[in-house]
DNA sequence: ACCAATCGATTACATTTGTAGTCAACTCGA
DNA sequence: TCGAGTTGACTACAAATGTAATCGATTGGT
């Protein structure tokens, strides 16, 4: 009935605490069926499966799951890659950050995650790459700060 | 009777965003008395003033903010810091985060910050520290790649 | 001492979210 | 073919959230 031209560009509705945790099982999964996903979900958060159910309809609605239809139900699958979809939240988390507790902030979130080598080392790069960036837009003048180390 | 057993410890009613924001005016206000919060949040964000009041309110109650009385009103203040609150929010990102996305998040969120030299120089400590430590655990196998400090 | 301004408390109300029951339709195995 | 099981749609309903009006109490200024 409504066909309002609200493009689903890319910032529609938010995603739901509950609706989260479904979201991960499917992009795990990177499909499956509405049994599979409710079932995961009982075990994992003890949900009953019209609750799962209730959920994936509403993250079709929303526009976070598209359905291909195949025998009596719909295989579900993310209609968006999780990093997108994250990379929206972590927006929003450094919105809401104040500006002294931004490098706190990431300095946990590096200090809990369970990385790798090799995204260390990714890490790294990029780091040492803001820093270059950062010294040539602060050429000439004073880029002195807090290192007395001459 | 006597105190809750299970109350400020940290993790109580999480914030709903309208409750960030307020949060973030008054965390960097440090503290502030309702009509100044009230006038930034209205410029800010639209919000009327009696908006703004109920979700001070609603901030007390849950225990983010802690008032003094003053004259007619109160003062209003964080009860907690910011950086705490941040990491709560962080982890939650982190749980809904799946593996193969944690990286690419870590490095959106690096990227998209304003960090000085200072932050970075934190940083890559701290991955290097990582980096040792996850070498250390590392022994035995394949575990070669550049500094055997043994 | 009095009044206009302001404050916080209380109330209001639509929407969203969490959680789940019911049920008609469909499908698949026997 | 037939019936048991599964599926999604629809319904339900309390709590949380977004947004704000009303109002009695208090206060600071004069």
């Amino acid at each position: 009935m409504d066909s309002k031209p609200m493009s689903d560009q890319q910032q529609q509705k938010d995603l739901s605490a509950a609706e989260w945790k479904v979201m991960k099982i499917v992009w795990d999964l990177k499909k499956g069926m509405a049994r599979e996903i409710y079932t995961i979900a009982g075990e994992e958060r003890g949900w009953s499966p019209p609750t799962v159910k209730t959920l994936l309809k509403r993250l079709v609605d929303k526009g976070y799951l598209k359905t291909t239809k195949v025998g009596n139900g719909y295989v579900y699958r993310p209609a968006r890659s999780a990093i997108s979809i994250l990379r929206n939240a972590a927006n929003t988390l450094l919105e809401n950050t104040i500006e002294s507790a931004t490098a706190p902030l990431l300095a946990h979130m590096v200090e809990s995650s369970a990385l790798d080598e090799a995204d260390l080392d990714g890490l790294q790069r990029l780091i040492e790459e803001k820093k270059k960036s950062l010294a040539r837009h602060n050429d000439g003048s004073a880029a002195r700060s807090k290192s007395p180390e001459e």
